[in-house]
DNA sequence: AAAACTTTGTTTAGCCACTAGACGAACATG
DNA sequence: CATGTTCGTCTAGTGGCTAAACAAAGTTTT
């Protein structure tokens, strides 16, 4: 049975329209949203009336006479609940705190190295424990967990397979969701650092934004017509397997050749160990040192830097000629080595991405730190909440 | 000023769900709508009303009785209009009259070589004028025009390339529109084919069906989440020219190592001159040619083929990795030679593609033969009128 | 300062499409 | 023929939207 249309499925196409258009345009009277949404007066006072009942949005001193009466002020309650991100990396934990609209109350952080799912498990728990516990008194409290993972999450929510961390077949959504009595969701990584950057980096006006998660591995999230496209069974973004060199040398995937061969931070390491810059067993052989040996004017580092560059671009010029984007994002560990990548990678995109492409085309470096996971997976959460909360509320019985 | 709600636009969803339920389940009752779609039955009923009024559906003889009275049967008026598709090749030009469900009416081809921008669009023109002619009387007549070109269209239909017939930049759109008074509908090749493929080929349930038109270039279109995913200036699917050979050889468009260097059409007629099958000033130097020295078991085309089929894998692995598709379509001429790639093609992504991405997966050869361009352009036409209809409309003063 | 005009936000009346349920028509069954 | 079932229409009622009137609270003009 479709889906079917009607007077609910207005109101709360409406609610949400002028919900959108208070966060977006805040401080805005009631006036405003109206003309602005064409929407009639009228309509646009009783939804606001709801809003208000609802606490999400409240009213603040009347604002500016342009002639007339002078207008009340409407603006979103980003302080009527708080949402959890959490971002589970392969050797650290971070979790945010944020209010309604994505800022961040609180960040709690913490490194580890090789540690079992039950320990992360528990890393995880004491780590949103807190966060609760520190969550502001507020209407609508915590109204959700969201999680991201680098592994492979099927539509259900389930963890198929997490390799750098060992995980397999994990049900961490039911876990958590029994445990806190919350909505959860769980996305990856690059799924919601691609939403995190829609929301709250560089584009959010864009409606096609894919974000190149360069990290030990590499794995790409796609916003497609402005929303996050998952594929059939939630498995799209694997591009850090696309073959860039036929018959090149073998992946652990099975295949050979791949992206993240050559322009993950793994990749570098591996080429900082073969031209001796390190030796093999060497303790500081990591991103940070590498950058730090670049500016400290080490000719090698550079040129290795020189050349993860290009070859990310060679990835990236596949992702422009295929979803032709306004914008492609790179983020996570390999974004701090930006200064050391970007030229060779604009390079090889201006000479060889098709010419067409390269209109309105933005390529940059996530600015968001190593945020942008947590965001989205808290972004997701508020924007499930309050969709819920578009819908009409059953009457509680006491 | 965005989109609001309100009755109009629930009466047009609804419509269009009634319409959809009865055009793929006819016959049907008003009272098996109402069940199938959860719309009231006099809900319903006041629809089919109006739908019967367009012409768009007609009531056929009593059905069976199921223990009572015996119901109305509705089934869509395939007939209650015709659409006109054309498929611009770079030597052919193949234009189809079809009803509004798709089904071929008539079919007009002719072949060319080296013609002009100006001569085609003659051949156009008589092709339009005879299929037009041909038309039977009907309610709503021809319903509008569309036209597949092998090039870069962007959002407003102008198309701004077509390398292989040497255009640029011509708005063939207006000059149709003008001369014929019809909506018109310029899509790319490989995007009309794309929705072609979904709407008559096998994979008409598929959300997301990737169909690679694999001729003289390679073009993909990209049906995502049910529709056609065209990117933010029209210019998605470009992956003809996606690297799978870093540093490899050149190609036209600038780039190095592009997939269509490997497992076009043209890429295997150049390494058939290479390997001395046929002389390079060769009159029969063409792709039916060498399927058939194939066929009469000649062990260097049988090899040339299998090293095609491989080289498409290659690529098609890279699109399962990126969109985790439901059904990847291999179309256009290629398509021909399916018996003599699909082997090595197969056994290339068996082997390579990530394990999890092959489940549910569907990998095959276009079945429409060299329709699903044709098609996919007269059913975007199709679309686009039905959509209109759906709308209330307004009353014609004489 | 009074009058006139503007702008804001609420209220009222009316409209439209949907739903629930009554109802008659048309058929099957015993 | 009586009864039960299914189909499709019809009627009353509901909910949300629009247009327009109106009250409130300003500014501008005289």
């Amino acid at each position: 049975m479709t889906k079917t249309w009607n007077h609910q499925v207005v109101k709360e196409g409406n609610k949400s329209l002028v919900l959108d258009k208070i966060k977006n345009n805040s401080p805005i009277s009631r006036a405003a949203v109206a003309s602005q949404t064409g929407l009639n007066k009228g309509t646009v006072s009783s939804l606001v009336s709801d809003l208000l009942d609802d606490q999400l949005i409240y009213e603040s001193g009347p604002g500016e006479s342009s002639g007339g009466r002078r207008p009340v002020m409407l603006l979103f309650n980003d302080l009527a609940g708080y949402a959890i991100g959490i971002d589970i990396g392969v050797n650290y934990l971070l979790g945010v705190l944020t209010d309604l609209s994505g800022n961040i109350q609180l960040k709690k952080e913490c490194s580890f190295k090789n540690l079992s799912y039950e320990e992360i498990r528990e890393k995880m728990f004491s780590t949103i424990d807190s966060l609760i516990a520190s969550a502001p008194e507020s209407p609508h409290g915590v109204v959700g967990i969201g999680v991201g993972v680098p592994g492979v999450v099927d539509k259900s929510g389930e963890i198929l397979l997490a390799p750098n961390l060992k995980w397999r077949n994990l049900d961490l959504k039911s876990v958590l969701e029994e445990k806190y009595g919350l909505p959860v969701i769980i996305e990856n990584e690059a799924n919601a650092g691609a939403y995190g950057e829609k929301r709250f980096g560089a584009g959010q006006e864009c409606e096609n934004i894919i974000y190149v998660s360069a990290g030990i591995g590499i794995g790409v999230g796609l916003i497609l017509n402005g929303s996050l496209y998952k594929g059939s069974n939630g498995f799209s973004g694997e591009l850090g397997h696309m073959t860039i060199q036929v018959n090149g040398p073998k992946c652990r995937c099975g295949n050979e050749g791949c992206w993240e061969l050559y322009a993950s931070e793994q990749a570098l390491l591996d080429t900082a160990v073969q031209s001796g810059l390190f030796a093999s067993t060497d303790e500081e052989l990591d991103l940070p040192h590498l950058i730090q040996l670049a500016e400290s004017g080490n000719e090698e580092a550079i040129a290795l830097f020189k050349k993860s560059g290009d070859y990310l671009g060679v990835g990236i010029n596949n992702i422009v000629n295929t979803f032709n984007p306004q914008q492609v994002v790179i983020g996570n560990r390999m974004a701090s080595a930006k200064n050391w990548l970007s030229e060779s990678l604009n390079e090889r995109v201006a000479n060889q991405a098709l010419w067409f492409q390269q209109n309105d085309l933005i390529i940059g470096f996530s600015e968001l730190d190593t945020l942008p996971t947590a965001l989205g997976v808290a972004a997701f959460t508020i924007e499930n909440f309050l969709s819920v909360r578009m819908q009409p509320q059953q009457a509680i019985f006491s």
